[in-house]
DNA sequence: GCCAACGTTGGC
DNA sequence: GCCAACGTTGGC
């Protein structure tokens, strides 16, 4: 079983909007960026758990989600009505990939970024790292151990 | 609102 | 293949 950690702006799509969304699941469409792309279609299988972040105003990891479909076709680059459309993929030559992802909870207390940058053991997370603009990105197995300690810890 | 970092585009 | 220009992300 890998890790991931995805990010998300709330006012676009939050853990909570997870939390209502039917069967608590939802297809993670609109990434244009090929890494997180590869990340998603070559690398994420179901069971894989994912970090839930908020970027934007209070950015924090919110809760714990994992990847419930393995990556297909993202349709939203085929519809010109879409904020994401690509006329570059096709259903025939499909270029954006999603996978689903299902809510498994919410931290009682969330994760501050500013927070997560004090703790020593999570140091080299590339979510630290500066200039790091990936919306789709792994994580080890001992900085995913590590946060869920600090998520019990907080609660 | 600002700005640094980064990815993409397109001319050459 | 290089690189300048541009658009976007995302923290502060």
């Amino acid at each position: 079983m890998r890790y991931w950690l995805m990010k998300s702006e709330p006012e676009c799509f939050s853990l909570e909007d997870l939390v209502n969304a039917p069967e608590q699941t939802t297809p993670w469409d609109g990434v244009r960026n090929y890494q997180a792309r590869n990340f998603m279609r070559d690398e994420m299988r179901p069971g894989d758990k994912v970090l839930f972040y908020h970027s934007g105003k209070n950015p924090a990891i919110a809760g714990l989600a994992e990847v419930s479909r393995e990556a297909y076709p993202d349709h939203t680059a085929w519809d010109p009505e879409n904020n994401h459309f690509d006329p570059r993929s096709t259903p025939e030559a499909p270029r954006w990939f999603m996978v689903d992802v299902k809510y498994i909870r919410t931290f009682s207390s969330p994760l501050p970024l500013a927070y997560l940058k004090t703790v020593p053991e999570l140091q080299d997370m590339a979510l630290l790292r500066k200039g790091n603009r990936l919306s789709v990105q792994p994580v080890t197995e001992n900085e995913f151990n590590v946060i869920m300690t600090l998520a019990e810890m907080k609660s």
